[in-house]
DNA sequence: AGACCCGGTTTTTTT
DNA sequence: AACCGGGTCT
């Protein structure tokens, strides 16, 4: 008689069932809740994960990055893609602490990072220089704005669209693939007579990145995308090893970063995306939450998993979290719950000042900190970085040091920009945009000046390749020490540290000059020669500095404490993903929250209120959610007084009411 | 002619 | 606070 020989049948979730446990050094049937491991012990295969918020979304992806490495996987092979830094830097440190320094060898970062660390190996392969710079949004607006006052693009009679805009439109443009025709006609109407115009200085920046080896935030997932997709044999190496994919708030990618998965997962497909749609808060720069809705739909063999136990907040913070989301018009059902306990109930607190509302959260602060709560388990959360110029005078004032986050970057205070413009001449003689801006900070060159000087450097008249003395047309300029400056830089093999010493010797008067709060600003300067010690090739440095860094200025900083102990300030976009014991809400007013802005379009609308949703979502135990009822708002010219619509709809069973009175 | 000063306008959120 | 446009001063 013949034998039977039965094939096994693997699970629908992989082959968790034909796994022995206790190889492992880490008990993850133990340390996970069900759809937790489920999703942690996933191997191959596509899979979509929905994770409510606080429901261990983080901890699930680093479990699984430690099982995938506990079964002998290569950390190599192992790509997380994350929308911030931060959120990467966490992961990191998450997994490292949870199995070994295995973990911090994956590969991982921010789309942008990602992009810029394969393309510098790999462009070639699409016919592009790996020498490229990158220019970050300022630096982009910089070379829209050049364009833009050209003679031909100035209308006396109407109003042209400044630099932020043009680069919105265009950014848009390329990371929605709408036309910019479409998006003049439907976000700026008014706009519409000077399409071609438009059109033509996009057409022209384009030419101009191209023609100087530039690189904006855009182009760096556009070519990685071409590259995947049309890299050829270098391509198809380096997907292959790539095994893994992982994706981190997958609701906030935008149609281009889909693409990008679809192309990293084209010979291994292996994905796995993580997200909630109720937190989609990134749609002005072109994200769109329908990525995750179809999702099923790019891979059909995915496989779905929810996480709905949320580990973090008390049942009446989830209560009033979810009374917020359930007038959402679009999304996946979902109603969070715990085991925590039902706590005490949020409180929502009207002052009648602004400065009364600040006032009432640093005596709040200090009745936490007698009570036992540590401050860095504080923050305050608001929708606009400028939202907190008034309590920040308020901490300062009360001892309490804070760190903010969001809002003015380090990278982007005109200082920084300034010594960093001289460094890229150095790399870069053609980099016309760091010149224009050095030249215009010398007293008596103005824009047209400037021109002439940098039409001479194009014709190579003049040059900072030969000693200025031997250059007989430019003393005209009284420029005689900025090119020995630059001269020496170029000439001599100086380290970084050592390049930015020499420049900031130079700038020091020009500094004073054209900073009236110099002073303040001086700190930053010290700051950056610090960082830059650390590197040992400009360019590293003047990448990193594009796309990496998550360093703020200290201009917005006040206390000197750069300990561990500081309240958090956080815009709500910068707030994503974290957590606190207490949480503070302010401006919860109409017009700031939801901003004015998006009062008339109801999908923005809709975006506002999935940011409440976020921002009362990260309290672990208390929630306070506090309003001026008189806020004179300069750019409407009235005063705001109406608590946000957010605030209006939550019941009296939710929340406790509360006003405050200044004690006299 | 071009630099500079002043006053009105505009400001969300991030890589 | 930064930007734009227009007017004034060198």
């Amino acid at each position: 008689m013949q034998r039977k020989y039965k094939l096994k049948r693997f699970s629908e979730a992989g082959f968790k069932s034909e796994v022995d446990e206790s190889r492992f050094k880490i008990n993850y049937r133990e340390e996970l809740n069900p759809s937790q491991f489920e999703a942690a012990s996933a191997v191959e295969g596509i899979y979509l994960i929905i994770a409510g918020a606080g429901t261990g979304k983080t901890r699930t992806l680093v479990y699984r990055v430690a099982r995938l490495i506990e079964l002998g996987n290569d950390p190599n092979s192992i790509l997380l893609l994350t929308f911030t830094r931060k959120a990467a830097n966490e992961m990191m440190r998450r997994a490292s602490l949870l199995l070994d320094d295995r973990c911090s060898k994956i590969r991982g970062g921010t789309f942008h990072s990602f992009a810029n660390i394969t393309l510098r190996k790999y462009a070639r392969a699409i016919g592009l220089d790996s020498n490229f710079t990158i220019l970050d949004q300022g630096d982009s607006e910089d070379v829209i704005n050049l364009i833009r006052s050209q003679d031909k693009f100035l209308t006396k009679e109407r109003r042209f669209p400044n630099k932020q805009t043009l680069g919105k439109v265009y950014s848009l443009s390329v990371n929605t693939k709408r036309k910019v025709e479409e998006i003049i006609q439907e976000d700026y109407p008014h706009f519409l007579p000077l399409l071609d115009k438009i059109l033509d200085i996009q057409k022209i920046y384009n030419d101009y990145k191209r023609k100087n080896n530039l690189l904006d935030y855009d182009d760096l997932l556009l070519y990685l995308k071409e590259f995947l997709f049309n890299g050829g044999l270098a391509a198809k190496a380096f997907t292959s090893e790539i095994k893994f994919i992982m994706v981190d708030e997958y609701q906030d990618t935008n149609h281009l970063q889909a693409e990008i998965v679809k192309g990293l997962a084209r010979y291994n497909r292996n994905v796995m995306v993580v997200g909630d749609d109720s937190q989609a808060i990134y749609s002005f720069r072109g994200a769109d939450f329908k990525n995750i809705m179809e999702f099923p739909k790019l891979f059909p063999d995915v496989k779905i998993i929810k996480l709905e136990e949320n580990y973090r907040s008390y049942q009446s913070i989830l209560d009033f979290a979810n009374r917020i989301n359930h007038t959402a018009l679009e999304k996946f059902e979902k109603n969070l719950y715990t085991r925590r306990g039902s706590g005490p109930l949020p409180n929502i607190v009207a002052a009648t000042t602004e400065n009364l509302q600040s006032k009432f959260i640093v005596e709040k602060i200090l009745d936490l900190r007698e009570e036992g709560v540590q401050l860095r388990d504080i923050a305050v959360l608001f929708r606009s970085s400028f939202h907190s110029f008034d309590l920040e005078l308020e901490l300062s004032k009360a001892n309490i040091p804070f760190q903010k986050f969001g809002g003015m970057k380090f990278v982007e205070t005109a200082h920084i920009k300034d010594v960093m413009a001289f460094l890229r001449i150095i790399v870069n003689p053609k980099d016309v945009i760091s010149w224009y801006r050095v030249l215009l900070l010398h007293e008596g060159i103005g824009p047209k000046t400037a021109q002439k000087i940098l039409d001479e450097l194009a014709t190579a008249r003049i040059t900072i390749k030969a000693e200025p003395d031997q250059q007989p047309e430019f003393s005209y300029y009284k420029l005689g020490p900025l090119f020995y400056l630059l001269y020496n830089l170029q000439k001599k093999k100086l380290t970084p540290s050592e390049m930015l010493q020499a420049v900031y010797e130079y700038y020091w008067d020009l500094f004073k000059a054209n900073y009236d709060d110099w002073n303040k600003r001086k700190k930053d300067l010290e700051i950056f020669l610090n960082i830059v010690e650390n590197y040992s090739s400009v360019d590293t440095l003047l990448s990193d500095m594009a796309i990496e860094t998550i360093i703020d200025s200290v201009v917005d900083i006040g206390a000197e404490d750069k300990e561990n102990e500081f309240v958090t300030l956080s815009t709500i976009h910068s707030a994503k993903g974290l957590e606190w014991h207490t949480v503070f809400i302010i401006h919860a007013v109409e017009g700031y929250f939801p901003s004015s802005k998006s009062a008339e379009n109801l999908e923005q609308l809709e975006e506002e209120r999935r940011l409440m949703y976020v921002a009362s979502t990260r309290a672990k135990n208390n929630l306070f959610i506090t309003y001026p009822m008189n806020l004179y708002d300069r750019e409407a010219g009235t005063t705001l007084s109406k608590p946000s619509r957010f605030i209006s709809e939550i019941t009296p069973d939710l929340a406790e009411g509360w006003l405050l009175e200044e004690e006299f």
